[in-house]
RNA sequence: GGGCCGUUAACUCAGUUGGCAGAGUAUCUCCCUUUUAAGGAGAGAGUCGUUGGUUCGAGCCCAACACGGCCCA
């Protein structure tokens, strides 16, 4: 408690005599009848209800704003549907809640009984028949008119920065939207939700640095999963052929506008599909999400009008490499040629990376950036996707896609990998790269190889950045923008 | 990890060449029964992020550190 806060010290000392009056500062026998919104609507509806004479409401809000006039007052106060105006006549509500009501301060809670009206300016009004103060603010909300914009202050007090920017009040509805939407269409498919571990002995199904915990009663190391891929994929093996989870992925890495070390993803498994089909289904899928969230399949994005509908253009990665990135094609196969373009182009290739990783690190670098309508990038090295399958006519090639929109990965998807022998070899090859330097190569998973040798079905899957997607719904530069509490240094 | 920028009243921000710490909003007292960032009169409010240094004198110059933002890796 800051107890040098001069404006404290006279809020507590008011609510000291307040308290020392008999007044109940928090009481919880106040009930509404009707929310901001309906009352909001029946006004403009039901106009008739309306007057002195007309019918009573009870509505609850916090106090944003009080203008005082001796012996009335106008107060605008809101709650989660919206916000209206209330006024008070000491008349009406008599001298003693009048008195009361002089005394509270802007971001109380209140509650007010009465009918409804308009001024003469044709502002929505509830005329206070009886008013009550249902909660007591001790702090002072921020400046009314600026709100909050520091945006540290804004990420560590979330609270004030949803009470005071209704903007970032709209971001996390449409989050909470997209997610719901998205929940439904694929249940709507058939698919069925399924919880995995959180905590894994064996952290799989990405390249990903780990956190790690502890279990004391199992007397063993766990850690936060950096992707539920592997667990999903034992449900298909079991029987499950739709499934898709929405849940948190936990990586050890730093933050930026575009990483969280927490971040959502929802990840889904069709058998019997393969990568287009999942390709087919994505459009389908944005398409609808955009239009129930934003109300249209078009939006903007940092300057951008984005477009989700229609059929989406499929590049090859070889291709947009010389196509985009500037990459001449006749060099796409020569290690030495690449590397010598990517230091010409100051891209920076630590050790001696292997043919595939240099690819994908100019395609990082020189095509990603440039993708801003959604894209899907199909056809990546083998080397760098150690869980899909191969491609039938060019086996250096896997069937896999990610999908790029504004310049960001949303998604990434392919063709499963369900020959265990394979996929043996490809964990084999990532434990060799781990030798080599490569931390966050994945680790062989014996009980996974196990549960694919039982036989999964040809299959299909992909996982979806929750936190970009919205990012791009709600036009927010930062993930930071549609994360409720992003992580942050201790402050000092 | 590197570069640049920021941190001054509860909030949003000024602060001149290094010379008494400022404004608006909010707060407190008073007036006011249709306001809309209401209005009018008056008052109080600060560890200038932290720690050092330079200087007669530092919000300002220098260094280190902390936290945050943007960009890069």
């Amino acid at each position: 408690m800051e107890e040098s806060n001069k404006l404290l010290k006279i809020r507590k000392q008011k609510i000291q005599e307040l308290k020392d009056s008999g007044v109940s500062l928090y009481p919880n026998d106040f009930r509404v009848t009707a929310t901001i919104k309906e009352l909001n609507r029946i006004i403009d509806d039901n106009p008739e209800v309306m007057g002195e004479d007309g019918k009573n409401f009870s509505v609850a809000g916090r106090m944003m704003a009080v203008n005082k006039f001796g012996k009335s007052s106008f107060i605008r106060f809101k709650d989660r549907t919206g916000q209206i105006q209330g006024y008070l006549q000491k008349k009406a509500i008599g001298d003693k809640d009048y008195d009361l009501f002089k005394k509270l301060d802007v971001g109380d809670f209140i509650g007010i009984t009465g009918p409804l009206f308009k001024t003469r300016t044709g502002e929505k009004t509830i005329l206070a028949k009886e008013f009550r103060l249902i909660s007591k603010a001790v702090r002072a909300l921020p400046e009314k008119f600026h709100g909050i914009k520091d945006p540290e202050k804004r990420y560590r007090q979330r609270y004030l920065d949803l009470i005071m920017n209704n903007d970032t009040k709209d971001i996390f509805i449409k989050r909470s939207k997209t997610v719901s939407v998205l929940r439904k269409f694929f249940e709507e498919k058939g698919f069925m939700e399924v919880e995995t571990p959180m905590m894994q002995p064996l952290p799989g199904g990405a390249e990903a640095t780990p956190f790690k915990t502890w279990h004391n009663a199992l007397g063993m190391e766990l850690f936060l999963r950096i992707a539920p891929e592997l667990y999903l994929k034992r449900l298909v093996v079991g029987g499950f052929e739709k499934v898709f989870e929405i849940n948190r992925n936990f990586r050890n890495e730093g933050v930026s506008t575009k990483h969280n070390p927490e971040f959502t993803m929802v990840e889904f498994y069709q058998a019997y599909a393969n990568y287009e089909d999942l390709m087919d289904l994505t459009e389908e899928m944005f398409a609808h999400v955009a239009k129930e969230v934003t109300g249209s399949e078009k939006f903007e994005y940092q300057g951008d009008v984005i477009n989700f509908g229609g059929k989406w253009k499929r590049l090859p990665m070889m291709d947009s490499l010389f196509e985009i990135g500037g990459v001449s094609k006749n060099i796409l196969d020569d290690t030495e040629a690449l590397l010598a373009f990517a230091e010409k182009k100051g891209i920076t290739i630590t050790k001696k990376e292997r043919h595939g990783k240099i690819l994908t690190k100019l395609f990082d670098s020189l095509v990603e950036p440039n993708l801003i309508q959604p894209t899907f990038v199909t056809g990546y090295p083998v080397e760098v996707s150690p869980l899909s399958r191969k491609n039938d006519d060019n086996p250096e090639l896997t069937d896999r896609f990610e999908l790029f929109i504004a310049g960001k990965e949303i998604a990434n998807g392919f063709s499963e990998l369900n020959d265990p022998s394979d996929q043996y070899d490809r964990f084999f090859d990532q434990a060799a790269q781990r030798k080599e330097g490569e931390t966050e190569a994945h680790i062989m998973d014996s009980d996974y190889i196990e549960a694919l040798e039982y036989g999964m079905p040809p299959t299909a899957g992909e996982g979806i950045g929750i936190d970009r997607l919205v990012m791009l719904l709600t036009n927010s530069p930062s993930i930071r923008e549609v994360i409720l509490f992003p992580h942050m240094k201790k402050s000092s």
